[in-house]
DNA sequence: AGTACGCCCTGGCCGC
DNA sequence: TGCGGCCAGGGCGTAC
């Protein structure tokens, strides 16, 4: 499950790799992924003979900007980009989708087991406004103030974190994890987080997506990055998927429950 | 505006 | 061993 950080590890990961090279070759074998816009045949005919000008990433989209346009990529669920140095260094199993290749060799292939991802073109210039995404947790306007201007309303506090409108790329594991650690129940309507909590929110929510990064992203379901490896995440989570086990601060049991048709974990004994 | 629910999709796991 | 049923949940559409 890519969230903003495993995206970041994708990112990092393909970049290099990626830009200033040209696409020779676009593949795409699977209509699902193509669902937005025009079918395959127009996104691969629009991207072939580009030049990657850049690998950028907004919430959990993953963008190659090509000029003109923007290629989007969203992995969904299961979905992976791995690369190759060569087309015969690519996976070929019937859960890959679609595949680049790029000039002087070189190639990325997407896979996706339960197609639940996509990927389609938008201007360059308009990708802030057509993705319709919330602000970024990382970057420095992401203040208390920002964040408290965003709590003004009575949804419980973690549909709203998951709310990509709002905030952009945090998922349901980075939603626990993060409420957790500013010791904030998930069902707290977000207008009654007090001054306090909400400087110990934006904290959390800085500090567990950048452990995510550094720890090269959760492998909960399938996460791997672009050479297959595994991140190394999912060993420091303190309540996600960790119900009936001990609080690691308390030692009251985590608890979990649904909320908004999501698997929420938090532990009753010192999240208020 | 909020909330709920179904849908998309596959693999893993459980119970029988 | 096999098979039905359930679960995982990101994002979208629809209904209330």
């Amino acid at each position: 499950m890519p969230e903003l950080p495993e995206v970041e590890v994708i990112r990092r990961a393909l970049a290099p790799h990626l830009e200033g090279r040209r696409i020779v070759r676009a593949e795409l074998t699977e209509r699902r992924l193509t669902r937005r816009d025009g079918g395959f045949a127009t996104l691969a005919r629009a991207v072939t003979g580009r030049t990657i000008r850049a690998v950028r990433r907004r919430g959990k989209h993953l963008l190659l900007v090509l000029g003109e346009r923007a290629l989007v990529i969203r992995l969904g669920m299961t979905g992976q980009l791995l690369w190759a140095d060569c087309e015969a260094g690519l996976p070929c199993d019937r859960h890959v989708h679609a595949r680049l290749l790029l000039e002087g060799g070189g190639a990325l292939a997407y896979r996706d087991i339960r197609k639940f991802g996509e990927m389609f073109l938008l201007p360059a210039a308009e990708l802030d406004t057509r993705l319709r995404l919330g602000i970024e947790p990382l970057v420095p306007g992401f203040t208390v103030d920002a964040l408290r201007a965003l709590c003004r309303r009575s949804t419980k506090i973690k549909p709203l974190l998951l709310d990509q409108r709002r905030v952009a790329g945090i998922g349901n594991i980075y939603a626990d994890e993060a409420l957790f650690r500013a010791g904030i129940r998930p069902t707290r309507p977000a207008s009654s987080l007090r001054a306090d909590e909400l400087t110990a929110l934006r904290e959390a929510i800085r500090d567990v997506l950048k452990a995510g990064i550094r720890h090269r992203g959760s492998s909960i379901a399938n996460f791997c990055d672009p050479h297959g490896r595994p991140g190394r995440f999912a060993e420091r989570h303190q309540v996600y998927r960790k119900q009936g086990q001990r609080c690691p601060r308390c030692g009251v049991t985590i608890a979990r429950i649904l909320l908004g048709q999501r698997g929420t974990h938090f532990c009753p004994g010192c999240q208020a």
